[in-house]
DNA sequence: CCGTTTTGCGCAAACGGTTGCATGCTACAT
DNA sequence: ATGTAGCATGCAACCGTTTGCGCAAAACGG
């Protein structure tokens, strides 16, 4: 067994240096090389078929030529174009794509920021809220540039990234509004999950902004099974909603299979608006009525940042904004008109 | 600026060799260590936050402890707990994971193949039928194990991975039958995806077995536009039809839009059988019946073989079969008693 | 008290590339 | 002929770890 064929085994072949070699391989700029010698070289390396050894070279190297992406589960459809972007700006940009999940658990956080930075990453994005803030700071000693979705204490090297709905939840309570809807219920993510809140506070704000208000708040996971059993609750305690806003798609499709359930008729008798737009709100029965986030945006955007970052080390910058806007579809539809609430007078 | 800590800085640190501290990090078995000795190191550790350089490392070590998945999408809902299964298990062995996507391109399936070679994996799982053998083939010559889904010559150091839906296609025809259904039509992926392939002939020895017919053969790309456009078609030529097969999930949702859009009811008269069991099948409307395949199963079982590949490197095997099994949903009822074709009668 | 084993540790050579610098050669101007 | 510039190439140090082997001191058995 011969082993590997290594660089040596090229120069050997090709009658010339390993440095030679080297150099014609990475078209080392400044360089000259004799055309002749660069045909023999390619020549041996394509008799050889040679391979590089990534690690030899990421060792000589002073910059890895790679990027890290932390997110909490990798086939998070979510993230789906996300991902993509991203992989597709780095693999431009002559790079690699270091991924890691964390599975929304802390142990495997550390885990993964530890592989980032014993893989010498030039930059990080993470895109999970959930991210302990002194896991950033780890990479950040190691002057390792982050951008980061969430909020995030504002700092040298590091970019937060800001999923802003404001836009989609206004549209969204207009949208209902002109439909009559005058009960609005909010079923948002878990508390202590950060974007959740997020979203939270921003529908707080158009809500106080437009001088509505919300008869009913409550939270739940992030699954169909929690929106099911927030909507059994909600029926229960405020009857007179008409319509139900929901902190993402997931939660309303559990919601409409409850109120399904209960022989209550979406759109007709109930409407409800998610939020994130997955491909499952499109092919959803009815077709969710959305608050669309575009993740293959959020992708695009994190790498540039990213790439900036690595380009001026300490620069800070503001968070990128990242918007929502509301997608109608077939979810929402006017207020129900028996409704149990005396129409109000103008005083 | 000190640069990064190195297992020097460590050694200095701690007043020892580089050689007590290399030991030490790694357990290495049947190298005794002083207590002492161990609890310096690891405190100095601690103080510096040492974080090993994993290219250096791999480039020492004989063995990468990396293992290499190929998919097609990164993100494909289809692979998810797959890739989940994969990873816990790769990590399991304290290893690391290396995911590269072709996005079905044939170029980015050579980059991804390259990848894994010049990272040194110890073995790779394919999980996309788009894959040129010509790609395997080089990584043979590497003598690096594979694991890959979908036919494959059989040779030494490949163990391919056989989606079975036999048995789910029989119990999905005798499901139809015990519904009255006598008229069914196929739907199928396109013909020049391996995998589509597989499904449309393990069919059709089902349907041969059961002394069964297919009223109607189609063929259509793997997303809902094209069971959507399938189904008008299939109208056209083949009104009589009461049930339909699907090759995938999506082709399934499609085919029910436009069946809604026809204004034919799913399921009271055309029953409508999916394949994959995604997520989104439970929660479509109406719930899906479907052919499950445990995407979970394949990543358990890939990483296994490729495990035992890896210990036992030219070993031939039988390919791994993963069952297919029907799950009953809402989208198959009986076969509405209009029909129009007679009653056929006994000879 | 003297071999012999065991324990604890370090030297130095890999691993397979990259890169600063030196060197020989050709060509051209003086 | 001679100095000089630029072209083409190679030498050798270095990147940060692992690991085979050797060495000294301690422990042990007789």
């Amino acid at each position: 067994m011969p082993g590997p064929v290594t660089i040596r085994d090229v120069a050997r072949d090709a009658g010339v240096s390993v440095t030679t070699v080297s150099h014609i391989l990475n078209n080392t700029p400044h360089r000259p090389v004799a055309e002749a010698t660069r045909r023999k070289v390619l020549e041996a390396v394509e008799r050889l078929d040679f391979h590089a050894n990534l690690n030899a070279r990421r060792l000589a190297q002073e910059s890895s030529r790679l990027y890290g992406l932390i997110l909490s589960e990798i086939a998070n459809p979510f993230f789906a174009d996300a991902i993509r972007a991203f992989q597709a700006a780095v693999r431009r940009e002559g790079c690699d794509l270091l991924l890691a999940s964390t599975e929304y658990d802390t142990q495997l956080a550390e885990i993964a920021t530890r592989k980032m930075i014993e893989n010498k990453v030039q930059g990080v994005t993470i895109l999970t809220s959930k991210f302990d803030e002194r896991l950033v700071t780890a990479l950040r000693e190691r002057r390792i540039p982050v951008v980061r979705l969430g909020i995030s204490a504002p700092r040298p090297g590091v970019r937060p990234m800001l999923i802003d709905s404001s836009a989609g939840l206004g549209q969204a309570l207009d949208h209902l509004a002109s439909l009559g809807h005058r009960e609005i219920a909010f079923i948002g993510g878990p508390r202590d999950v950060p974007s959740a809140e997020i979203i939270r506070n921003q529908l707080e704000a158009a809500v106080a902004g437009r001088g509505l208000h919300l008869s009913c708040r409550l939270e739940c996971n992030y699954r169909t099974d929690g929106g099911w059993a927030a909507v059994r609750s909600l029926i229960c305690q405020q009857p007179s909603a008409s319509a139900i806003l929901c902190g993402n798609d997931l939660i309303a499709l559990g919601a409409i299979s409850a109120l399904e359930q209960m022989g209550i008729d979406v759109p007709s008798q109930m409407s409800v608006v998610g939020h994130d737009d997955l491909l499952i709100a499109r092919l959803a029965r009815p077709p969710l009525t959305t608050i669309r986030v575009s993740s293959e945006e959020i992708g695009r955007k994190a790498f540039e940042s990213l790439a900036e970052l690595v380009r001026n080390p300490d620069s800070e910058g503001e968070p990128i904004p990242i918007p929502g806007r509301l997608v109608i579809r077939k979810s929402t539809a006017p207020a129900p008109v028996e409704t149990t609430s005396p129409p109000s007078l103008p005083d």
